[in-house]
DNA sequence: TAAATAGTGTCTCTCAGACATTATCTT
DNA sequence: AAGATAATGTCTGAGAGACACTATTTA
């Protein structure tokens, strides 16, 4: 193997930036201004550069596309794309990279594309495909990793600020799964998985009810046993 | 984004090739018959081809170092790897992908490498790093992969003949985890997941006790509740 | 017969689901 | 006070670990 052709391709890094925004699941997407798919919506992402690891990639799109600092972030890979025909120009394998925020300030219309807005992964991914490229399959595989991670992950952690009630935490699980469940028993795995959760001493601001106890991540970041999604 | 400049670097595909032989879990390796790293363990693999998918990629890979139809093989992606560094020759990304076998014939030394051989996986985890690029992680990330999928699918047939028994089903997860099952519990537990075998009607070839009933893989894929591993 | 492997049955403990009850805040 | 949210407690059923016991083959 090597050292004879080395066929040469373009590299990319797409990304999915999911978050929770006003009770909905949502994914940052941005309006191609350029062809191909002139106007229509697409993941944020780029050409990976010289010298650049794909995860720094990844981090550089980020905080290019949302105009924040990508420290806090969650990020990691869901895969590798190559279909030959998946982009019309000519040969690009993209590496797909899931970032999970917690709610963040409307993004910039920063970086190359002409407006970037939020859109609910919900609407997204029962309709028809409205994506450029092939990113509607990417988000399909990027939203099922992280669905599938909460269960046996503290990655819901990420949706939350940094220090937060089980409440919140449970709505969190609840809006990405789409499903609701018993607080008293999400109160007792949570707080019953030693190391998941610090309570951070402090209380919530009122809310009409009795004050919540802050808590942080702790640092066990498996849930074990998982959290049943069934 | 896209556009203007796409800079270029060449893709490759890289296997680990796992399968369980004579009471071991191994791992293909090559031996690399060029620079850089001549002489070197490896894992196999090469260059995408114009033209082809990622996963064309992989079987055609596949085929070529086994010598074998990569027919009835399972293959899945484990990710992309793309430190800049990761190749002295310059900028080489590589999409890695894992194959599970059954026990198979010695490989043939076709394809580009100087020879191919099984290396038990235990040595090669517990011992200094022996392999050429950055694939010492490859194969911990496929290896790690491998394991995790085995509690909540049945990827564990992947190392079982096509009607295999019981006791072969769990010899496969004990060698792959490295653990001790209950046979009673393990066989309560494959056998009341409904869909996920289904039994032959034929027995065992005699191996000095009584019979065993054969199974074939069941509709189901999933194992669920996952299979508990601690 | 003994040894070996296949398969069944049972007890117990952990844990998840359902849901009643108490606690502490705002209005 | 009423309403809202937080937190605790209790009952029950599913399922996993441990392990005793029965069944069917070969040597």
């Amino acid at each position: 193997m090597f050292g004879e052709v080395m066929p040469q391709s373009a590299v990319a890094v797409d990304l999915v930036i999911l978050t929770i925004r006003g009770d909905e699941f949502q994914v940052l997407l941005v309006e191609r201004a350029k062809q191909p798919f002139l106007g229509a919506l697409a993941l944020p992402g780029g050409f990976l550069e010289p010298g650049e690891d794909l995860a720094q990639a990844a981090h550089r799109e980020l905080a290019e596309e949302t105009g924040l600092s990508a420290d806090g972030f969650h990020i990691e890979q869901v895969g590798g794309y190559g279909a030959p025909e998946r982009d019309p120009r000519g040969r690009v394998v993209s590496i797909c990279y899931m970032a999970l925020a917690p709610d963040l300030p409307a993004p910039t219309a920063g970086g190359d594309a002409r407006a970037a807005s939020w859109v609910p992964v919900g609407e997204l991914l029962a309709g028809p495909e409205r994506l450029a490229f092939d990113h509607h399959r990417l988000l399909t595989d990027a939203v099922e990793q992280a669905r599938d991670k909460l269960s046996y992950t503290n990655l819901a952690v990420s949706f939350c600020p940094p220090r937060f009630t089980i409440s919140q935490l449970r709505r969190a699980y609840e809006i990405v799964w789409d499903v609701r469940l018993d607080p008293s028993n999400f109160r007792r795995k949570v707080t019953g998985v030693p190391g998941f959760l610090v309570a951070a001493g402090d209380e919530s601001a009122p809310t009409g009810g009795r004050p919540a106890t802050l808590y942080e991540p702790g640092p066990a970041t498996r849930l074990h046993p998982a959290l049943p999604r069934d």
